[in-house]
DNA sequence: GTCTATACGAAGATAGAC
DNA sequence: GTCTATCTTCGTATAGAC
């Protein structure tokens, strides 16, 4: 009997999700111009004959789904601490970006700040700024939820957002956890006294 | 009697440190790869002739010591802030960052986030890892001189870079003030309470 | 829906004259 | 130190066959 093990088990992906993920991982890896079609095309798989069936407004189309579907998972996984105390939604967020850099060992950070602070398409921004709005939106209701007032939950689910992206980025450079965490520790020792 | 009007009075710069400043210019607006020697050229009306002249190791040799001189100014206005309280500190540091938003009208950010989330060069990565690294070393020490721990210190010193990391980029993203200030009044706040 | 081939431009880099 | 010209590579985009 032969086991055959399939390394990535995806029900109902298409070659267009499938580029619209391998586009989002690099992305969030080495940014927007690094992210060329030659290498979402060698990272997928797909065929290069696709590129302007599935995307007819070329690479800017392609970012923008990649963008739109990292705005999806990451408020999927939010929306998942729904009911929980500061502490525990602050944990929860700041989660996410930990198993991020842990699981690329440092080299992937969050493709919003990537495009933001290398486009020049105004279409591009929206969408990174949408993906910020949501975050925001959202963390603020959690926050008051969880019992904090509208003014202290805005101003913390900011600087929750802000911190996490700022500390993402050292963390890439330096190649280690800790100012991450350094960060984190703070973050959620505020949390806590709320 | 006619009156010239010098746009521009640096006294000593050379064609070279010209280039060198147009560069961490274009960089903090437009990220690494969009930063070409043709724009550079364009900016600063430099020689294309120059370029290999000055850089032989080409464009990594000139984004370096834009990153250098963005390290050294960085650390000057930092260093005028020897002696305040935290509080002061902090709202010094944070001063750094507003100023760059509204001059450049939300169209520029951080060198070092722009280089880390978009190099593949082990050399330019460490260069605004160095960056990072100073301003973490100084402001520690600052906030060591005003009274705090050196753990308490160290986690503040941290979180203050990254938030405001975080904070330029979401202000980017929606070209408005808002975002910073509202992180730049909480840290305000944490600072005051130490 | 996918393939090959190719046009087109931009960017980095080099050579040699002045 | 600066100039012009050119080379190579690469990335986006298009055309037309299968």
């Amino acid at each position: 009997m032969t086991i055959i093990i399939v390394k990535d088990l995806h029900v109902s992906s298409t070659a267009k999700d499938e580029m619209i993920e391998g586009a989002l991982k690099l992305l969030a890896m080495n940014g927007l111009q690094a992210t060329s079609f030659s290498d979402v095309l060698e990272l997928t798989g797909a065929p290069r004959g696709s590129i302007y069936h599935h995307f007819p407004k070329g690479k800017e189309q392609l970012i923008s789904a990649a963008l739109k579907l990292s705005e999806t998972r990451t408020n999927e996984a939010i929306g998942k601490l729904a009911g929980k105390n500061a502490t525990e939604i602050t944990e929860g967020f700041l989660e996410l970006w930990r198993q991020l850099l842990i699981r690329s060992q440092f080299t992937a950070g969050c493709s919003a700040v990537a495009v933001t602070v290398a486009t020049d398409s105004k279409d591009l921004l929206d969408s990174a700024t949408s993906i910020f709005r949501s975050w925001q939106n959202t963390l603020t209701e959690l926050f008051k939820s969880a019992g904090l007032s509208h003014q202290s939950a805005t101003q913390f689910a900011t600087t929750l957002i802000a911190a996490s992206e700022g500390a993402v980025v050292m963390s890439r450079a330096e190649k280690s956890i800790e100012p991450f965490e350094s960060v984190a520790s703070y973050l959620v020792q505020q949390a806590s006294a709320k």
